[in-house]
DNA sequence: CTCATACATGCCTTGACAGGCATATGCACA
DNA sequence: TGTGCATATGCCTGTCAAGGCATGTATGAG
């Protein structure tokens, strides 16, 4: 997870993922319609790859790059994970306590009496 | 959204997102709680709050912050644009599609008659 | 008003990483 | 085998951001 938004953060790489997102594309396709010179081109798509996010598939003389569906899967089944933090818009309940926790944890010097 | 991948990437601040995920905290909780120094924990704190994934209130001299729904949503929204991406593993088309495209924009040196 | 607590901010140093450029590698074709 | 095209890699430089530390600010208690 830490890889693949690393990966995301950065502004070239992000726009290539974005690109991929209409298909497979080779590396100077990208170069081109994004406006970048071919080493960082494949430069980020290492790093892109590395995180998982895209796959390569050899053509000849060129690599087809293409998003790989399992990253984007993933990211989504973390998400999920957060599903209840937004299905609740009403939790003030948890703020309250958090709050009593918190403060349980600070009257320690204060001789707190059970 | 580059801004919030951003803030995920960093470790510490993806420690402190998943850690909010359980409700809110304190900034000293959350540093005792993750081992970091309370300065550090306040500048990712702010870093987070200006990517919109946390938000704050105050509570006497303490700063309670908590995830914000809404930057979770967007995300989801994000993520579903690539729906098709991990819907299709069928797609072999596209990679076909996109390779003709491709050889039809380098063929143009070749005297390409159409 | 003074002091203590909880947090924020500023400065400094260091490491990581992106871009530019030159060059190496792999594949195809004559 | 030599030549050209597509891509990868290595080196260098500049920039930016995280951590450590000191200090500033606000709130509450006595």
């Amino acid at each position: 997870m830490l890889e693949t938004f690393a990966a995301l953060a950065e502004p070239n790489r992000y726009r290539i993922v974005e690109l991929l997102r209409s298909g497979p594309r080779a590396v100077n396709d990208i170069g081109d319609r994004l406006q970048l010179n071919q080493p960082q081109v494949s430069k980020h798509l290492r790093v892109l790859k590395e995180a998982g996010l895209v796959d390569v598939q050899p053509r000849a003389q060129q690599r087809l790059y293409e998003l790989r569906p399992q990253s984007l899967r993933k990211m989504h089944g973390w998400l999920e994970r957060y599903r209840r933090v937004w299905d609740e818009q009403f939790e003030q309940l948890d703020e309250l306590v958090e709050e009593l926790k918190q403060r349980e944890r600070s009257d320690e010097r204060h001789g707190k009496r059970k």
